[in-house]
DNA sequence: CAGTTTTTTATTGTTGAACAATATTGTATA
DNA sequence: TATACAATATTGTTCAACAATAAAAAACTG
């Protein structure tokens, strides 16, 4: 993926080929929650120009990645506990329709079980990042399954939000291990077309994700 | 509501002041879609230097309604029969959800009532521009039964998009008067918690206006 | 000394000019 | 006519400057 990313990049403008790269530091936790970024100082540290940092800035604000203050300047977004519940509220409504739009042999429950494996993998190397990341990836497949570019970008903005949090909390096993079994069950079930099932299974699923999260934010704080 | 933008205006950076009048004037359709919009041309329109232009460009391009080539420039975003496929896709997975998530006694279904008598009005004085506009307010308040401000974000984008849609075909009478009436009976569905009734019903709403708006396009065309 | 006001400083907001890189147009040649 | 090349216009990017605002520091007052 990286190389591919680089392919890309090369004929690109410089403020995306930039907010690529931030965009990638910030998910890789390289910068700190609500922390503020200064212009003078990240141009210089990516040898751009003010001007073309301020585009990288308005690009990376309105995937909901920097909050921007007027006349403040732009900060990492640091989600909060309620972003985190409507960040599962999104979640619950899109992959929802997403399970029901789910047809026998669409391209994406192959991808699916693909990445149940690539999970495999991550655990039995005990790589809890890639666990993590393989898991965000199970998820945005199960998006596509809408067919839908504009779904499936608007989950990826809250994806990317929520892989703040992860960061934020650290990669720990008790995070994303049991949704490992969990993702193999509910594509099990999304196969055989038990759409009902899948959904309850769903929102149990969510419910158990969210609530570990949010307990998780509680610990860290208090 | 005019006022108000005026106000909330006033002390915002110009980009986002400028960003918010063209985002204005695109959706009125003082721009045609595919137009071309020149840095120098369109910046000389509106008082302000190019590299404040391209700012309000990059925010326009990341909500939908204008396309960034890569050395060639900003076009206005011209929807085509698959783009308006893709939105009422989205709109079907979004819709359903605030369908369910519905609670009695919800903000929102007060201002849904409202909004339903404003459309009455409007068709009384024939004002079809007026119709469009409040029928697409009743729906944003449908998802704002969510209380997801992400969601409600993402609806916006998307009914921003299929706005551009309905100027190209025109504000004509029976693009949006037959839904005056379905909105006040899928509103009651709701309010009366028929929650599997209001889903079939929408179903259909929303199939029966895909289909006038492509059948609308496709005699645009041939 | 605490709290408030003023002054200073740093940062963001915005501009204009300049140049490089790319795309488009026009022209000449085969 | 079609291709190759030159001329032109547009976008991409930088820089330096100044205005406007916010933050920090200093001075003032009770």
């Amino acid at each position: 993926m990286a190389l591919a990313d680089l392919d890309e990049q090369s004929d690109q403008p410089l403020s995306e080929k930039v907010a690529l790269r931030i965009r990638e530091m910030l998910i890789q936790g390289r910068f700190a929650p609500g922390e503020k970024l200064s212009e003078h100082q990240v141009a210089g540290q990516f040898g751009i120009s003010r001007n073309t940092l301020r585009e990288v800035f308005r690009l990376l604000t309105s995937q909901g990645l920097l909050t921007h203050i007027p006349n403040r300047g732009v900060f990492v977004v640091s989600p909060n506990e309620s972003a985190v519940m409507d960040i599962y509220r999104v979640r619950w409504v899109i992959q929802k329709g997403a399970i029901q739009a789910a047809s026998r042999g669409h391209p994406a429950l192959a991808r699916m079980k693909a990445l149940t494996h690539e999970a495999d993998a991550a655990r039995s190397s005990s790589d809890w990042q890639q666990v993590g990341t393989v898991n965000m990836e199970f998820h945005r497949a199960m998006v596509s399954l809408c067919d839908s570019p504009r779904l499936s970008l608007c989950f990826d903005l809250v994806l990317a939000e929520l892989r703040l949090v992860f960061r934020l909390l650290a990669y720990t096993a008790h995070l994303h291990e049991p949704y490992i079994a969990l993702n193999i069950s509910l594509l099990q079930l999304i196969e055989e077309e038990k759409t009902a099932d899948a959904i309850d299974f769903l929102e149990a699923y969510l419910l158990k994700s969210e609530r570990s999260v949010l307990a998780a934010m509680q610990r860290k704080k208090g």
